[in-house]
DNA sequence: GTGCTGAATAAATTTTTGATTATTCAGTAT
DNA sequence: ATACTGAATAATCAAAAATTTATTCAGCAC
């Protein structure tokens, strides 16, 4: 690693140190810098500013966050349905523990997200890859029948959303939230574990706008 | 309807056409109480304080979704997945377009949720009503199998949380989540649609919580 | 030149101050 | 008694001033 790659680590490690204690707002630049014996004026030539540097430690949160629900990969002897839901409940527990001890994680990722939306997104597609890489081993195997990998990806996160930062949608206890992912699991599974001798389901298609929409009225 | 009923109404009606233009904070109970030709002390005489009018406006509005939403199964010669989806779309939508015609309907209703959390939880078990009776029905039929309905619907509730006011959760447009709940539900009736032949799926059991949670962090 | 400093400026935040507003209640009208 | 009023009080909000902080950059050290 270079003399610069050292400097800008030690802004970054300064920087969480201070974001976790204390919160990005109330840490201020200066205090960063003299943590780190250096005029604020150089923290500026290792970082555009001070939101960049939110940025790098929201990015590398969730990195670690993918890397330890990952993790539950490495078991070997486990069918794809049991990989699968130990993903999906290894990230209900991750995320819930995170907020509940760190609650300055979710104020830096809220700050971070509200001036720059993609990072959201690019959070949301990492986790998804490890999904991905479930179901297509699953297909491959049988176990499974997707017809649409990418696709099926996409729903099973998006139907998983409550149970990723969980407290940010509900007031429940993580033991209720495991009950109720559960339910959700044993529906999805099955839908995506192959009937025996049966044809699946056909696919479901976006159903015509009936309603005479109620709600023509003058924007407030 | 007794006289105080009527002048109950004519507050409240009046103080949604208040919240509707103004939004909450910026209309005053004396300007609602002009409206009614009344005091402003008169209107403590039919509710406690100004956030309760609000609670009760908000409740109404709750109510009119679940009313839109269930007029969807007054159609009669439809499946049980048929009005499955169809609610769900028209939940999707109707809430969709809630947000973007009324966005002061929204500030309502995080201000009433904000102080009266009870609010939230008794709306959801209202929505969570229309789903429930779908599924008796379709079990009651034989075309789904359902081992445990209430379960099975707080299940199908919680996977589609992000498709009820999609707009607190992301920026996707109307038509990108449409075509991701269409991927949701596809799963979903997979899980929920008898394979003639064969035993479903077991259900999911909640996993050890391997992990040795990489989170004993001292509480920020 | 490169690597850094720290005072200067601009932007944001906090504090203070002065309204505005929610809520109460003694009193009026019927 | 019941139905209401409107001035008094307490709580909240908004505008302005004071302060702090982010960011820049001319200059210093090497």
């Amino acid at each position: 690693m270079s003399e610069a790659d050292l400097t800008r680590e030690k802004i970054i490690e300064a920087a969480r140190e201070r974001f976790r204690h204390y919160g990005y707002p109330k840490t201020t630049i200066a205090e960063v810098a003299q943590d780190c014996a250096m005029s604020p004026g150089n923290i500026y030539r290792f970082f555009k500013g001070k939101i960049d540097i939110a940025v790098e430690i929201a990015r590398r949160e969730t990195m670690t966050a993918v890397e330890v629900v990952e993790a539950v990969l490495d078991c070997p002897v486990r069918s794809s349905r049991q990989r699968l839901e130990e993903v999906v409940f290894a990230d209900l527990r991750y995320t819930f523990h995170l907020l509940e001890n760190q609650p300055k994680t979710l104020e830096l990722a809220q700050i971070v997200v509200a001036d720059r939306p993609q990072f959201q997104i690019e959070s949301l597609r990492r986790e998804r890859r490890v999904f991905q890489r479930i179901l297509h081993e699953g297909q491959a195997s049988g176990e499974f029948i997707v017809d649409n990998v990418p696709f099926t990806t996409i729903a099973i996160h998006a139907a998983t959303t409550k149970y990723r930062y969980a407290q940010l949608f509900t007031n429940q206890t993580l033991n209720e939230l495991e009950r109720e992912l559960a339910h959700v699991m044993t529906v999805i599974m099955r839908g995506l574990i192959a009937p025996k001798g049966d044809k699946p389901a056909p696919v479901t298609e976006i159903p015509e706008d009936t309603a005479a929409s109620p709600l023509q009225v003058d924007a407030g």
